[in-house]
DNA sequence: GCAGCGGTGTTATGCTATAACGTATTGGAA
DNA sequence: TTCCAATACGTTATAGCATAACACCGCTGC
């Protein structure tokens, strides 16, 4: 096995960079963050972080965490990942975990279906501690 | 019918007007929307709304979208809501639709018992668009 | 009284995100 | 090949969201 997190070839300079710290980093990231690890390759301005940020949200090879204010790259290697994604987030240590459930997306369809509503994107996100924390103290 | 919006009557001044500014608004508002609107009570720093907001929000009078940045009152008038509350944020109007699953809630439960994880907080918002809003268009 | 607590008011500051502008690079289509 | 359009880039300035730190007030209970 080559590498454990392998970047899309057809990613910008800044995309790239800024992958690299999403993955580099096991916990999420603020694009302030970002930009910080990533002046020494010369990234200066936060918009160039958020443009790269939203370009690679947009591809699902990161995603924002809404009660974070902060990005975490994808956990699917080639992001196979289909429909709502939840996370669970350590208040702890920072550790996010990704998962789907495909009954709470089928619940969800169901409730916008019979209220008619048309959902474009949706956030799911607890907040807690992990099982490592809690064995900790 | 006396009145759509009762507030508890051991609010402060300060918990009563911001909620007061949340019941009168459809739609969610941030905190310094809240301030703007509060002025002419004699409210001038962000301070006394985040405060306000947070005994709101503890208490369950109010919830914080975190997609939005923004604060709504609570839409069950006692507050009977217990656990996991949904939110369909409509992107055209603003209005927002709070909702219980009990399914939804004990899929996570299940997930969470799984993986040892303690839930804290959980937060759930579906962006689209209100059927309403469909039917306008 | 007065100590403790919760709420308040104020100033200053920090963090998160985008507007507006111009330049550079890239990848077709004529 | 040359031109055009689309996309990315770089920079400065500014807007929007949130909290730190400190002082004061008013109440309750001892």
């Amino acid at each position: 096995m080559a590498h454990s997190h392998v970047v899309p070839g057809d990613l910008t300079r800044n995309q790239g960079l800024v992958l690299g710290a999403l993955n580099a980093s096991g916990a999420p990231l603020s694009a302030y963050d970002i930009l910080d690890t990533l002046r020494a390759d010369g990234l200066r301005a936060p918009l160039q972080v958020y443009r790269a940020l939203d370009k690679l949200v947009e591809r699902g090879l990161a995603h924002r965490l809404e009660s974070l204010n902060a990005f975490v790259a994808c956990a699917d290697e080639h992001c196979h990942r289909k429909g709502l994604i939840a996370f669970a987030i350590c208040a702890k240590c920072g550790k996010v975990d990704e998962f789907a459930d495909a009954v709470i997306e089928e619940r969800l369809g169901a409730w916008a279906t019979e209220k008619g509503f048309k959902v474009e994107q949706t956030t799911m996100e607890i907040r807690g501690q992990c099982a490592a924390c809690l064995a900790a103290a």
